[in-house]
DNA sequence: GTAGCCTTGAGG
DNA sequence: CCTCAAGGCTAC
Protein backbone atom coordinates (compact mmCIF):
# COMPACT_ATOMS: atom_id res chain seq x y z
CA UNK A 1 0.00 0.00 0.00
CA UNK A 2 1.10 3.21 -0.99
CA UNK A 3 1.62 5.36 1.98
CA UNK A 4 3.50 8.30 0.59
CA UNK A 5 6.20 6.80 1.84
CA UNK A 6 8.54 8.41 -0.86
CA UNK A 7 7.77 11.86 0.73
CA UNK A 8 8.94 10.32 4.24
CA UNK A 9 12.07 9.43 2.93
CA UNK A 10 12.66 12.85 1.40
CA UNK A 11 12.49 14.22 5.49
CA UNK A 12 15.54 14.88 7.69
CA UNK A 13 16.12 13.04 10.53
CA UNK A 14 14.62 14.73 13.95
CA UNK A 15 18.10 13.93 15.68
CA UNK A 16 20.95 15.44 12.89
CA UNK A 17 19.38 16.69 10.14
CA UNK A 18 20.62 13.36 7.82
CA UNK A 19 18.03 11.46 5.52
CA UNK A 20 15.73 9.55 7.21
CA UNK A 21 15.69 5.50 6.24
CA UNK A 22 12.25 4.69 7.45
CA UNK A 23 10.27 4.78 11.25
CA UNK A 24 12.98 3.61 13.94
CA UNK A 25 12.49 3.23 17.74
CA UNK A 26 9.27 5.69 17.33
CA UNK A 27 9.66 7.87 15.14
CA UNK A 28 11.17 8.32 11.46
CA UNK A 29 15.01 8.88 11.92
CA UNK A 30 18.06 8.04 9.53
CA UNK A 31 19.87 4.75 9.88
CA UNK A 32 23.26 6.09 11.83
CA UNK A 33 20.99 7.77 15.12
CA UNK A 34 19.16 4.25 14.51
CA UNK A 35 22.20 2.39 15.16
CA UNK A 36 23.43 4.39 17.42
CA UNK A 37 20.11 4.50 19.78
CA UNK A 38 20.42 0.65 19.72
CA UNK A 39 23.96 0.65 20.48
CA UNK A 40 23.34 2.68 23.49
CA UNK A 41 20.50 1.00 24.65
CA UNK A 42 21.40 -2.19 23.87
CA UNK A 43 25.06 -1.73 26.09
CA UNK A 44 23.39 0.57 28.54
CA UNK A 45 26.07 3.11 27.34
CA UNK A 46 26.69 5.79 29.95
CA UNK A 47 28.10 9.20 28.45
CA UNK A 48 28.98 12.20 29.31
CA UNK A 49 29.62 15.84 27.81
CA UNK A 50 32.50 17.40 28.16
CA UNK A 51 31.03 20.95 27.53
CA UNK A 52 27.29 21.89 28.86
CA UNK A 53 25.21 19.44 28.07
CA UNK A 54 23.98 21.48 25.16
CA UNK A 55 26.20 20.22 21.76
CA UNK A 56 24.47 20.57 18.49
CA UNK A 57 23.88 17.86 16.77
CA UNK A 58 24.09 17.59 13.11
CA UNK A 59 25.34 15.17 10.43
CA UNK A 60 28.58 16.50 10.76
CA UNK A 61 29.06 16.66 14.31
CA UNK A 62 26.94 14.28 15.50
CA UNK A 63 29.58 12.26 16.56
CA UNK A 64 31.26 14.58 18.31
CA UNK A 65 28.80 14.39 21.58
CA UNK A 66 27.08 10.66 22.10
CA UNK A 67 25.82 11.69 25.27
CA UNK A 68 24.06 15.18 23.70
CA UNK A 69 23.18 13.44 20.61
CA UNK A 70 21.35 10.37 22.98
CA UNK A 71 20.02 13.28 24.78
CA UNK A 72 18.64 14.41 21.52
CA UNK A 73 17.28 11.08 20.13
CA UNK A 74 14.99 10.73 23.96
CA UNK A 75 13.95 14.64 23.45
CA UNK A 76 12.64 14.24 19.66
CA UNK A 77 10.76 11.21 21.08
CA UNK A 78 12.83 8.24 20.55
CA UNK A 79 11.54 4.89 22.20
CA UNK A 80 13.57 2.89 25.02
CA UNK A 81 10.60 0.55 24.96
CA UNK A 82 10.99 -0.20 21.07
CA UNK A 83 14.65 -1.71 21.85
CA UNK A 84 14.01 -5.41 22.75
CA UNK A 85 15.07 -6.56 25.60
CA UNK A 86 15.21 -9.91 24.19
CA UNK A 87 16.77 -9.25 21.22
CA UNK A 88 14.38 -10.99 19.04
CA UNK A 89 14.92 -10.60 15.21
CA UNK A 90 11.94 -9.40 12.55
CA UNK A 91 8.70 -9.44 13.46
CA UNK A 92 6.27 -6.50 14.43
CA UNK A 93 6.10 -4.48 17.45
CA UNK A 94 3.25 -2.58 18.85
CA UNK A 95 4.41 1.00 17.54
CA UNK A 96 3.13 -0.46 14.04
CA UNK A 97 -0.70 1.05 14.40
CA UNK A 98 1.26 4.19 15.43
CA UNK A 99 3.53 4.58 12.67
CA UNK A 100 0.71 3.42 10.67
CA UNK A 101 -1.54 6.99 11.88
CA UNK A 102 1.66 8.80 11.44
CA UNK A 103 2.03 7.87 7.63
CA UNK A 104 -1.75 8.65 7.26
CA UNK A 105 -1.32 12.12 8.44
CA UNK A 106 1.36 12.56 6.40
CA UNK A 107 -0.25 11.39 3.26
CA UNK A 108 -3.22 13.90 4.13
CA UNK A 109 -1.35 16.50 4.54
CA UNK A 110 0.78 15.59 1.20
CA UNK A 111 -2.66 15.25 -0.77
CA UNK A 112 -3.72 18.57 0.27
CA UNK A 113 -0.29 20.27 -0.46
CA UNK A 114 -0.76 19.05 -4.17
CA UNK A 115 -4.50 20.00 -4.51
CA UNK A 116 -4.62 23.05 -2.91
CA UNK A 117 -0.88 24.46 -3.60
CA UNK A 118 -1.09 25.22 0.03
CA UNK A 119 1.47 25.69 2.19
CA UNK A 120 0.56 23.62 5.86
CA UNK A 121 1.69 23.50 9.41
CA UNK A 122 4.22 20.64 9.28
CA UNK A 123 2.42 17.70 10.68
CA UNK A 124 4.49 16.26 13.36
CA UNK A 125 5.88 12.91 13.33
CA UNK A 126 4.10 11.00 15.69
CA UNK A 127 2.54 13.03 18.21
CA UNK A 128 4.76 12.10 21.52
CA UNK A 129 2.91 10.86 24.37
CA UNK A 130 0.51 13.63 25.01
CA UNK A 131 -1.51 11.83 27.43
CA UNK A 132 -2.08 14.54 29.73
CA UNK A 133 -3.81 13.87 32.85
CA UNK A 134 -5.76 17.48 31.47
CA UNK A 135 -7.00 19.24 28.65
CA UNK A 136 -4.87 22.19 28.18
CA UNK A 137 -7.32 25.78 27.50
CA UNK A 138 -5.34 27.91 25.48
CA UNK A 139 -6.05 30.48 28.11
CA UNK A 140 -3.83 30.02 30.70
CA UNK A 141 -6.18 31.22 33.30
CA UNK A 142 -8.60 28.90 32.65
CA UNK A 143 -6.65 25.80 33.42
CA UNK A 144 -9.32 23.39 34.11
CA UNK A 145 -9.00 19.61 35.03
CA UNK A 146 -11.05 17.89 32.81
CA UNK A 147 -12.83 14.40 32.61
CA UNK A 148 -12.24 11.81 30.26
CA UNK A 149 -15.02 12.86 28.29
CA UNK A 150 -12.94 15.29 26.20
CA UNK A 151 -10.74 14.18 23.55
CA UNK A 152 -11.03 10.73 22.35
CA UNK A 153 -7.92 9.39 21.41
CA UNK A 154 -7.87 8.33 17.85
CA UNK A 155 -4.33 6.15 17.97
CA UNK A 156 -5.25 2.57 18.31
CA UNK A 157 -2.37 2.73 21.22
CA UNK A 158 -3.10 4.34 23.90
CA UNK A 159 0.42 6.41 24.50
CA UNK A 160 3.04 4.73 27.17
CA UNK A 161 2.99 6.06 31.08
CA UNK A 162 5.09 4.80 33.69
CA UNK A 163 2.16 4.10 35.97
CA UNK A 164 0.31 1.96 33.71
CA UNK A 165 2.03 1.32 30.08
CA UNK A 166 0.45 -0.93 28.29
CA UNK A 167 3.38 -2.91 28.00
CA UNK A 168 3.09 -3.28 31.58
CA UNK A 169 5.59 -2.06 34.22
CA UNK A 170 8.67 -0.73 32.24
CA UNK A 171 11.42 -3.40 31.99
CA UNK A 172 13.85 -1.13 34.03
CA UNK A 173 17.24 -2.60 33.43
CA UNK A 174 16.78 -2.01 29.14
CA UNK A 175 14.97 1.42 29.23
CA UNK A 176 16.86 2.93 32.31
CA UNK A 177 20.43 3.42 30.85
CA UNK A 178 21.56 5.93 33.46
CA UNK A 179 19.15 4.88 36.36
CA UNK A 180 20.84 5.54 39.36
CA UNK A 181 19.21 2.85 41.95
CA UNK A 182 18.20 4.68 44.68
CA UNK A 183 20.19 2.88 47.43
CA UNK A 184 22.97 4.65 45.96
CA UNK A 185 22.01 7.75 46.79
CA UNK A 186 23.88 10.17 49.14
CA UNK A 187 22.35 10.95 51.90
CA UNK A 188 23.46 13.72 54.15
CA UNK A 189 25.12 13.33 57.35
CA UNK A 190 23.49 15.98 58.60
CA UNK A 191 21.51 15.41 61.68
CA UNK A 192 18.13 14.22 61.53
CA UNK A 193 19.06 13.97 57.61
CA UNK A 194 21.38 10.69 58.29
CA UNK A 195 18.71 7.99 57.25
CA UNK A 196 19.66 5.40 55.40
CA UNK A 197 16.28 3.59 54.20
CA UNK A 198 13.58 5.88 52.12
CA UNK A 199 11.22 5.54 55.18
CA UNK A 200 13.27 6.93 58.19
CA UNK A 201 12.78 5.99 61.62
CA UNK A 202 11.51 8.17 62.68
CA UNK A 203 13.35 9.81 65.77
CA UNK A 204 15.93 7.11 66.38
CA UNK A 205 18.38 8.47 64.20
CA UNK A 206 17.89 12.37 65.40
CA UNK A 207 20.42 14.34 66.26
CA UNK A 208 20.21 15.24 70.17
CA UNK A 209 19.32 18.59 69.83
CA UNK A 210 20.44 19.50 72.92
CA UNK A 211 24.16 19.38 71.80
CA UNK A 212 23.47 21.77 69.08
CA UNK A 213 22.72 24.44 71.63
CA UNK A 214 26.32 24.19 73.06
CA UNK A 215 27.75 25.53 69.79
CA UNK A 216 28.96 28.86 70.14
CA UNK A 217 27.88 31.78 67.68
CA UNK A 218 29.65 35.05 68.27
CA UNK A 219 28.03 36.31 65.27
CA UNK A 220 24.26 35.12 65.67
CA UNK A 221 23.76 37.26 68.89
CA UNK A 222 26.41 40.02 68.86
CA UNK A 223 24.55 42.41 71.39
CA UNK A 224 23.13 41.81 74.89
CA UNK A 225 19.91 40.23 74.99
CA UNK A 226 19.06 37.69 72.81
CA UNK A 227 17.02 39.52 70.15
CA UNK A 228 12.77 38.24 69.33
CA UNK A 229 14.26 36.92 66.03
CA UNK A 230 18.02 35.69 65.66
CA UNK A 231 19.84 37.82 63.27
CA UNK A 232 20.74 35.22 61.53
CA UNK A 233 17.43 33.97 60.55
CA UNK A 234 16.82 37.98 60.17
CA UNK A 235 19.10 37.65 57.56
CA UNK A 236 17.60 34.39 55.97
CA UNK A 237 14.13 36.36 55.68
CA UNK A 238 15.72 39.13 53.56
CA UNK A 239 16.32 37.35 50.12
CA UNK A 240 12.93 35.57 50.34
CA UNK A 241 11.38 36.30 46.97
CA UNK A 242 8.48 39.00 46.31
CA UNK A 243 5.21 36.28 45.74
CA UNK A 244 2.72 38.46 43.49
CA UNK A 245 6.22 39.01 41.59
CA UNK A 246 7.62 35.34 41.06
CA UNK A 247 3.83 34.48 40.39
CA UNK A 248 3.50 37.62 37.98
CA UNK A 249 6.26 36.29 36.21
CA UNK A 250 5.97 32.45 35.86
CA UNK A 251 2.21 33.23 34.89
CA UNK A 252 3.55 35.46 32.07
CA UNK A 253 6.15 33.15 30.80
CA UNK A 254 3.69 30.75 30.99
CA UNK A 255 1.33 32.61 28.82
CA UNK A 256 4.05 32.94 26.02
CA UNK A 257 4.27 29.48 26.23
CA UNK A 258 0.52 29.12 25.25
CA UNK A 259 1.18 31.80 22.44
CA UNK A 260 3.05 29.75 20.67
CA UNK A 261 2.25 27.77 17.49
CA UNK A 262 -0.46 25.17 17.77
CA UNK A 263 2.07 21.81 17.95
CA UNK A 264 4.57 23.55 20.59
CA UNK A 265 1.43 23.98 23.15
CA UNK A 266 2.05 21.93 26.11
CA UNK A 267 -0.38 20.02 27.43
CA UNK A 268 -1.24 19.71 31.32
CA UNK A 269 1.54 17.79 32.85
CA UNK A 270 3.94 19.97 30.44
CA UNK A 271 2.72 23.22 31.39
CA UNK A 272 3.45 21.87 35.39
CA UNK A 273 7.03 21.05 34.25
CA UNK A 274 7.08 24.32 32.75
CA UNK A 275 5.45 26.03 35.96
CA UNK A 276 8.26 23.70 38.19
CA UNK A 277 11.25 24.93 35.72
CA UNK A 278 10.10 28.43 36.55
CA UNK A 279 9.55 27.87 40.03
CA UNK A 280 13.63 26.51 40.17
CA UNK A 281 14.65 29.23 38.33
CA UNK A 282 13.39 31.76 41.49
CA UNK A 283 14.67 29.05 43.65
CA UNK A 284 17.88 28.95 42.32
CA UNK A 285 17.76 32.74 42.45
CA UNK A 286 17.52 32.63 45.84
CA UNK A 287 19.84 30.79 47.03
CA UNK A 288 22.47 32.88 45.15
CA UNK A 289 21.31 36.23 47.42
CA UNK A 290 21.19 33.82 50.06
CA UNK A 291 23.54 34.63 53.46
CA UNK A 292 26.64 31.87 53.67
CA UNK A 293 25.57 30.28 50.46
CA UNK A 294 26.63 33.62 47.82
CA UNK A 295 30.15 33.22 49.60
CA UNK A 296 30.69 29.86 48.52
CA UNK A 297 33.26 29.38 45.44
CA UNK A 298 30.13 28.77 41.94
CA UNK A 299 30.85 24.93 41.58
CA UNK A 300 30.42 24.79 45.39
CA UNK A 301 26.93 26.15 44.73
CA UNK A 302 26.33 23.82 41.75
CA UNK A 303 27.23 20.64 43.93
CA UNK A 304 25.01 22.03 46.49
CA UNK A 305 21.95 22.96 43.94
CA UNK A 306 22.21 19.78 42.15
CA UNK A 307 21.58 17.76 45.35
CA UNK A 308 18.73 19.55 46.62
CA UNK A 309 17.06 21.21 43.98
CA UNK A 310 14.02 18.44 44.06
CA UNK A 311 13.51 19.19 47.90
CA UNK A 312 13.44 22.58 47.43
CA UNK A 313 10.88 22.41 44.96
CA UNK A 314 8.79 20.19 47.23
CA UNK A 315 9.18 22.29 50.40
CA UNK A 316 7.92 25.08 47.83
CA UNK A 317 5.16 23.27 47.17
CA UNK A 318 4.38 22.33 50.55
CA UNK A 319 4.84 25.65 52.29
CA UNK A 320 2.40 27.32 49.74
CA UNK A 321 0.04 24.38 50.64
CA UNK A 322 -0.31 25.58 54.53
CA UNK A 323 -0.76 28.75 53.75
CA UNK A 324 -3.99 27.72 51.41
CA UNK A 325 -4.77 25.70 54.31
CA UNK A 326 -7.43 23.52 52.04
CA UNK A 327 -7.09 20.10 52.17
CA UNK A 328 -8.84 19.58 49.02
CA UNK A 329 -7.41 21.78 46.28
CA UNK A 330 -4.28 22.05 45.92
CA UNK A 331 -2.36 25.86 45.16
CA UNK A 332 -0.35 26.32 41.96
CA UNK A 333 2.62 29.04 42.22
CA UNK A 334 0.27 31.30 39.55
CA UNK A 335 -2.09 31.71 42.04
CA UNK A 336 -4.66 28.58 40.08
CA UNK A 337 -6.56 26.01 42.04
CA UNK A 338 -6.93 22.55 41.31
CA UNK A 339 -9.49 20.05 43.14
CA UNK A 340 -7.38 16.61 44.43
CA UNK A 341 -10.11 15.21 43.37
CA UNK A 342 -9.68 16.08 39.84
CA UNK A 343 -6.02 15.02 40.12
CA UNK A 344 -6.83 11.66 41.79
CA UNK A 345 -9.29 10.82 38.96
CA UNK A 346 -6.77 11.63 35.78
CA UNK A 347 -3.09 10.70 37.65
CA UNK A 348 -1.49 7.45 38.01
CA UNK A 349 -1.14 5.93 41.09
CA UNK A 350 2.86 7.06 41.30
CA UNK A 351 1.49 10.95 40.97
CA UNK A 352 -1.06 10.29 43.12
CA UNK A 353 0.89 9.12 45.76
CA UNK A 354 3.31 11.88 45.78
CA UNK A 355 0.35 14.40 45.86
CA UNK A 356 -1.18 12.14 48.85
CA UNK A 357 2.28 12.10 50.56
CA UNK A 358 2.34 16.12 50.08
CA UNK A 359 -0.62 16.79 51.58
CA UNK A 360 -0.05 14.47 54.66
CA UNK A 361 3.15 16.30 55.24
CA UNK A 362 1.07 19.64 55.02
CA UNK A 363 -1.40 18.16 57.53
CA UNK A 364 1.83 17.84 59.86
CA UNK A 365 3.36 20.41 59.32
CA UNK A 366 0.25 22.93 59.74
CA UNK A 367 0.11 21.30 63.40
CA UNK A 368 3.12 22.14 64.05
CA UNK A 369 2.38 25.60 63.13
CA UNK A 370 5.68 26.01 60.99
CA UNK A 371 5.85 30.16 60.29
CA UNK A 372 7.69 31.69 57.90
CA UNK A 373 11.08 32.11 60.12
CA UNK A 374 11.01 28.44 60.37
CA UNK A 375 10.56 28.18 57.21
CA UNK A 376 13.58 29.73 56.10
CA UNK A 377 15.33 28.40 58.25
CA UNK A 378 14.37 24.40 57.23
CA UNK A 379 14.92 25.53 53.67
CA UNK A 380 18.21 27.07 54.20
CA UNK A 381 19.14 23.46 55.93
CA UNK A 382 17.53 21.73 53.17
CA UNK A 383 19.91 24.05 50.96
CA UNK A 384 23.14 23.20 52.92
CA UNK A 385 22.11 19.21 53.10
CA UNK A 386 25.80 18.13 52.75
CA UNK A 387 27.51 14.45 51.85
CA UNK A 388 30.19 13.51 54.65
CA UNK A 389 33.13 14.54 52.11
CA UNK A 390 31.69 18.00 50.87
CA UNK A 391 31.31 18.49 54.59
CA UNK A 392 35.10 18.00 55.76
CA UNK A 393 36.40 20.14 52.73
CA UNK A 394 33.90 23.01 53.29
CA UNK A 395 34.23 24.64 56.74
CA UNK A 396 32.05 27.43 55.70
CA UNK A 397 29.54 25.52 54.66
CA UNK A 398 29.14 23.50 57.47
CA UNK A 399 29.54 26.06 59.98
CA UNK A 400 26.98 27.89 58.39
CA UNK A 401 24.93 24.90 58.61
CA UNK A 402 25.74 24.97 62.75
CA UNK A 403 24.84 28.12 62.81
CA UNK A 404 21.18 28.06 61.49
CA UNK A 405 20.13 25.11 63.08
CA UNK A 406 21.16 26.79 66.14
CA UNK A 407 19.27 29.97 65.34
CA UNK A 408 16.24 27.51 64.56
CA UNK A 409 16.39 25.69 67.91
CA UNK A 410 16.75 29.02 69.64
CA UNK A 411 13.91 30.32 67.80
CA UNK A 412 11.66 27.52 68.13
CA UNK A 413 12.17 27.42 72.20
CA UNK A 414 11.64 30.73 72.41
CA UNK A 415 8.47 31.38 70.34
CA UNK A 416 7.08 27.84 70.89
CA UNK A 417 7.44 27.04 74.71
CA UNK A 418 4.72 24.68 74.97
CA UNK A 419 6.22 22.32 71.97
CA UNK A 420 9.10 21.40 73.74
CA UNK A 421 10.39 18.73 70.96
CA UNK A 422 9.58 21.42 68.27
CA UNK A 423 13.02 21.99 66.42
CA UNK A 424 13.33 18.00 66.61
CA UNK A 425 10.04 17.51 64.79
CA UNK A 426 10.96 19.97 62.18
CA UNK A 427 14.17 18.66 61.42
CA UNK A 428 12.35 14.91 61.27
CA UNK A 429 10.05 15.98 58.16
CA UNK A 430 13.14 17.12 56.24
CA UNK A 431 13.79 13.35 55.80
CA UNK A 432 10.31 13.01 54.36
CA UNK A 433 10.30 15.94 52.22
CA UNK A 434 13.85 14.22 50.52
CA UNK A 435 11.95 11.38 50.43
CA UNK A 436 9.06 12.54 48.67
CA UNK A 437 11.51 14.41 46.42
CA UNK A 438 13.39 11.16 45.62
CA UNK A 439 9.87 9.35 44.43
CA UNK A 440 9.37 12.35 42.45
CA UNK A 441 12.98 12.70 40.80
CA UNK A 442 11.89 8.95 39.30
CA UNK A 443 8.62 10.21 38.20
CA UNK A 444 10.13 12.68 36.49
CA UNK A 445 12.74 10.56 34.72
CA UNK A 446 10.52 8.04 33.65
CA UNK A 447 8.22 10.59 31.99
CA UNK A 448 11.36 12.46 30.60
CA UNK A 449 11.89 9.05 28.90
CA UNK A 450 8.92 8.95 27.54
CA UNK A 451 9.49 12.18 26.17
CA UNK A 452 6.83 14.46 27.82
CA UNK A 453 8.65 16.48 29.61
CA UNK A 454 8.91 19.21 27.59
CA UNK A 455 12.72 20.43 26.17
CA UNK A 456 15.15 22.73 27.66
CA UNK A 457 13.73 22.03 30.89
CA UNK A 458 16.09 23.16 33.89
CA UNK A 459 14.71 20.45 36.20
CA UNK A 460 15.54 17.63 33.62
CA UNK A 461 19.45 18.72 33.48
CA UNK A 462 19.51 18.53 36.96
CA UNK A 463 18.07 15.27 37.07
CA UNK A 464 20.95 14.50 34.39
CA UNK A 465 23.86 16.04 36.60
CA UNK A 466 23.08 14.38 39.72
CA UNK A 467 22.84 10.95 37.41
CA UNK A 468 26.00 11.48 35.81
C1' DG B 1 32.33 3.39 18.00
C1' DT B 2 30.03 4.43 13.55
C1' DA B 3 27.00 3.64 9.79
C1' DG B 4 25.62 1.28 5.72
C1' DC B 5 23.84 -2.94 4.32
C1' DC B 6 21.92 -7.62 5.48
C1' DT B 7 18.73 -10.95 7.75
C1' DT B 8 14.74 -11.96 10.18
C1' DG B 9 9.88 -12.76 11.03
C1' DA B 10 5.04 -11.18 12.86
C1' DG B 11 1.32 -9.09 10.93
C1' DG B 12 -1.33 -7.47 7.08
C1' DC C 1 3.01 -13.99 -0.23
C1' DC C 2 4.84 -8.92 0.91
C1' DT C 3 6.11 -5.30 4.11
C1' DC C 4 9.19 -3.03 7.07
C1' DA C 5 11.07 -2.32 11.64
C1' DA C 6 13.51 -4.91 14.51
C1' DG C 7 18.56 -6.98 15.37
C1' DG C 8 23.12 -8.45 13.21
C1' DC C 9 27.31 -7.97 10.64
C1' DT C 10 31.40 -5.72 9.25
C1' DA C 11 34.47 -2.32 6.74
C1' DC C 12 35.95 1.75 8.20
Amino acid sequence: MDYGYDEDLDEMCPVCGDKVSGYHYGLLTCESCKGFFKRTVQNNKRYTCTENQSCKIDKTQRKRCPYCRFQKCLNVGMRLEAVRADRMRGGRNKFGPMYKRDRALKQQKNALIRANGIKLETVPQIVPPAQSDYVVSTNIHTIHPVAKNLPPNPAPMTPVEYDRGPYGPPPLGMTMPTHTPLSSYHYSSFQSRAIKSEYPDHYTNVHDPTTVGTYVYPEAYPSSSPPDIPEVILKLLQPEPDEPQVKARILSCLQQEQNKGRHEKLNMFGLMCKMADQTLFSIVEWARSCIYFKELEVSDQVILLQNCWSELLVFDHIYRQMQHSKENSILLVTGQEIEVSAISSQAGSTLNNLILRAQELVIVLHSLQVDRQEFVCLKFLILFSLDEKFLENHSLAKSAQEKVSSALLEYTMCHYPHCTDKYRMLLVRLAEIRSISMQAEEYLYHKHLSGEVPCNNLLIEMLHAKRA
